[in-house]
DNA sequence: ATAAATGCTGGAAACGATTCCTAATTCTAA
DNA sequence: TTAGAATTAGGAATCGTTTCCAGCATTTAT
């Protein structure tokens, strides 16, 4: 166990033991102490009702009632009480984020970019992880729902299905997912142009004469891995190369399955001269696998990521990459989410992806 | 006359509007279509308070209103309205994270570890980011207190000061606080125990005969960076090695002052054979200045960052580190604040830094 | 001057639960 | 059989707001 107490700090906070118990917790005191409304009324020596039109800005009150309210509400320093607010409303002011994994930095990344901007609108958000488990996911919906969440911005394990429509639907609040399709659903969506990225990728690959370019990736059945798919098939197709199906390897985004693939296709008699890794999972494995084979990208072999995480550019051998901008992603699903609340239809936003050319790329095939 | 046309207007765009009203966002829906403990006392022809009681396993209830409730109840598919419950009861079943800086992976992986432990006892988790400014802390704890939040856990940005403890008092929960003395301060807190991680790498580093040690890291007005200064001072202290105060540089966190520092270090006159960042931001700054100098950790010098990444052992080339377990961090703050909550006393959770060697610090100095 | 319109304000009913208190019912004991 | 205890169910108050409605006090129009 990482965990200790030592003596010696319970030693020196013994004194602040001490301290705490003249002083009790707050929280306890908490509900004695709170100012309501009705407080500010009898101060103001008016009607509860005429509190909460002078705060919420209503029009029909003079300026005599709202000086006596404000001066009330200063001197006690009332604030409105966000829950009874809310269930008298009908509105929480507050968004779930429903994430797949957020040890995947990108997502951590494309959280704190639409809670920064939801936040700009008045609404709170609340991060749950679904550890890339199914069930963990449906009930994540249901504690929403439970919680009169205003509206969801969701990156989904499973991909568009029946399923997936009747959970939203049955949430009662608008949607918005991040790379899904979602046709036929009630619901938005932030899309990144995965192809145009990993297009001109697999060209650049082509150009320094590799053919035999493996591509390592997720499950098909999910959009994001089809889109990259879709742009290595153009780019293949364009300088009328045939894909050779040995080397396109499909089933799981965690680092696992790309690590025993990449393994399997450089140990194998048809190995590849290039790499294209779909997603920071599956770029770890792969880097992980060829770190023990002691092949080095750029240099025995040519390497594209997709994705980049924190801190890519130093911390990495310069991987070439292809990049999408996680904070415009966060900035489009709260963009996305409000338009919906605020009873716009459904849309879509595309964010573009760049290929990012770097040494690990550079790697020409004598073959 | 511009009312008329107006009206004109608006029966033109009516047959738009239709196609939305037919198929109405759910979340107009919602108001309508939401069943309440009124809807299962009518169904089951009891009072609402008898459905109450047997939703809450309250012992007072016969069989034969148990089983006439429950069948009510899977039949309307009827799930508690949590904002009236949290009214009502007083407790709202939600913690507030706030964090200094969420794309410190290191942070992220804490708030989710948190968030996964909260979860199993029934509480749900609102994540709030500050961004480094302290304007947004302060503004965040209102937040909180809004929102009637049980409990808070916070990575601050300032150090212990009144402004802090009163902020906390203020608040009226109990907080747990990440990496910070909570001297005097009526809150628990996970505490690393960076000095013995960084006392382990710099004897390590005294091994290979370094005596003049770099040393970069963050405000030194901050527990943690006096806490890993404290390992440094004792190991070169064992060692009978006086402390080059050229050397040492506190300042800030971020990433562009660990690389101006690094920078003004290998370009001077006193270089130092070692290099020990305090923090990722840290790290990043010195690695990608060492970049630029061409000078090469492991081989040109020692070097040791303090905290890991995501996918460190992978991505870096063999840095040698002070591990801390984030995960183990964020257990331990939802253990201290659910502790809080239950009004146990407020206490202290240590938790260990392990000096991971690997090649960077393997540099043997021959001066 | 009187009727109608207008501006403000206070009272009360929601929102959807929990919980206390009381009354009705059943059960036990004398 | 009946008083008293023990169970159980219903009614109403409450949590802290917002909002509808009615009414009073001013204006304005006739």
């Amino acid at each position: 166990m990482s965990i200790r107490l030592r003596k010696t700090f319970l030693e020196k906070i013994s004194s602040f033991y001490s301290y705490s118990e003249r002083t009790p917790l707050t929280s306890l005191t908490m509900g004695k102490n709170r100012i309501t409304i009705h407080d500010v009324a009898a101060k103001a020596g008016v009607a509860i009702s005429s509190v909460s039109r002078v705060l919420s800005g209503h029009l029909d009150v003079s300026e005599k009632m709202r000086a006596k309210v404000e001066a009330a509400v200063a001197e006690l320093g009332y604030e409105p009480d966000h829950l009874a607010q809310s269930l008298r409303k009908g509105a929480t002011d507050t968004i779930g984020f429903l994430i797949r994994d957020i040890t995947n930095p990108l997502f951590s990344i494309v959280a704190q970019s639409a809670e920064h901007e939801l936040r700009k609108a008045g609404y709170s958000m609340i991060l749950i992880n679904s550890h890339g488990d199914l069930s963990a996911e449906k009930e994540n919906f249901a504690l929403f729902k439970r919680r009169r969440i205003d509206g969801v911005i969701a990156s989904l394990i499973s991909e568009d299905s029946p399923y997936v429509r009747n959970t939203i639907n049955e949430l009662g609040a608008p949607v918005v997912l991040l790379d899904r399709e979602v046709i036929g659903l009630n619901a938005s969506a932030v899309i990144c142009d995965h192809a145009q990225g990993v297009k001109n990728a697999t060209a650049d690959l082509i150009k320094n004469r590799h053919t035999k370019i493996a591509f390592v990736s997720g499950s098909k059945d999910v959009f994001i891995s089809r889109n990259r798919f879709k742009g290595f098939e153009e780019a293949m197709g364009d300088a009328g190369i045939d894909i050779d199906n040995g080397l396109i390897r499909f089933g799981k985004f965690d680092e696992g399955f790309a690590y025993e693939q990449t393994k399997d296709l450089f140990t194998g008699q048809n190995k590849p001269t290039a790499l294209i890794s779909g997603g920071i999972g599956a770029s770890t494995g792969a880097l992980r696998a060829l770190k023990e084979l002691e092949i080095k990208p750029g240099k025995n072999i040519a390497f594209v990521a997709l994705d980049e995480w924190p801190m890519f550019d130093v911390l990495t051998s310069d991987l070439s990459s292809v990049y999408r901008d996680p904070e415009e992603m966060g900035r489009q699903a709260a963009r996305l989410i409000l338009d919906l609340i605020a009873h716009k239809a459904p849309a879509q936003a595309v964010v573009s992806t760049t290929y990012r050319p770097r040494s690990s790329s550079k790697a020409v095939s004598d073959e």
